[in-house]
DNA sequence: GCTAAATAGTTTAAAGTTAAACTAAATCAG
DNA sequence: CTGATTTAGTTTAACTTTAAACTATTTAGC
């Protein structure tokens, strides 16, 4: 093996070390956070159904089950279960689609709005009180490199 | 109001959304990487799994269930569950502790030390190929920037 | 010393997730 | 047109997680 092919590898196992680290510590952050998160939101709202309502505010408002799975980076069954559990609190509502048999048509209501700005007024202090130990600064770099790393797991997805 | 509270209001609100936004991505990051990482993992091994085994491995040869929860920064009950997964697999021992009664002590077995080993080498091929579309700078810039969310996350637990 | 409080682990219920098997509908090819 | 393939969604099993209730042990206070 040749001087250049060794450093070659020797990088490679350098480069793995810290994409795992990088992953370890985001999947330490992504389960605190998430649990925090909860625990401020109302109506026993839990993460995944908050930001579908929050998708629905932000991006559209009506979508299939699959293309909420598509955005929500998730399996279709999961979208299947969340999307029960909003139904059964009416913030959504679910008929079928005119233009196609096999596909759904997936709806905010009027309740599940307000939940939804509810909730963001219920997390926000949290939010406000993390943010107090964080400079904006390192954030705001933070969220392009955050981006970057989705976007690469996104695209090699199987 | 003055001029001055509503600015650090505005401010407070706008770095509220900024930590939403990392978190945001940090939880989508955090399910696509577990899910990639794990479909690596031999012997059915989940990514709590291997995080004990490596633990051991890197830390301390033997441990209380309560200190491995501090560890992995989970609830006891979660410990309680991985450790019997990782004993059925005779991955690790579980013994009662001479010094005290109600605490429990956990050791790796060299079985556990040969899994371990395994796992990173299958884990190995997929981080590789993530990091070759990361540049190596930008995720050691970026570790201790999360080091320091996940300190602030787990020093204002609740 | 004995009672009360704190600590260590387990258990249970409910939530989320994936993967894989399955149904039903639409599309494509010959 | 008809049969095969693809696509949309659901279901099920297995896994993780938290929170809260519970047991058992240890420590602290009086």
């Amino acid at each position: 093996m040749s001087k250049s092919m060794e450093q070659e590898k020797a990088d490679a196992n350098v480069s793995g070390e810290l994409v795992f680290r990088v992953f370890n510590e985001i999947g330490i952050i992504a389960q605190l956070s998430t649990t925090r998160f909860e625990r401020s939101l109302p109506y026993g709202m839990s993460r995944p159904q908050f930001s579908i309502l929050n998708w629905f505010c932000r991006v559209d408002d009506q979508a299939s089950p699959g293309r909420l799975a598509q955005a929500m980076e998730v399996t279709k069954g999961a979208i299947t279960n969340s999307l029960k559990k909003l139904e059964a609190k009416n913030f959504i509502t679910v008929s079928p689609d005119e233009n196609s048999g096999r596909q759904k048509v997936v709806r905010l209501t009027p309740e599940g709005r307000r939940a939804r700005d509810e909730a963001i007024l219920c997390a926000r202090p949290a939010f406000e009180q993390i943010s107090q130990s964080l400079p904006a600064e390192a954030l705001i770099t933070l969220i392009p490199e955050l981006e970057k790393i989705r976007k690469v797991l996104d695209e090699s997805r199987i």
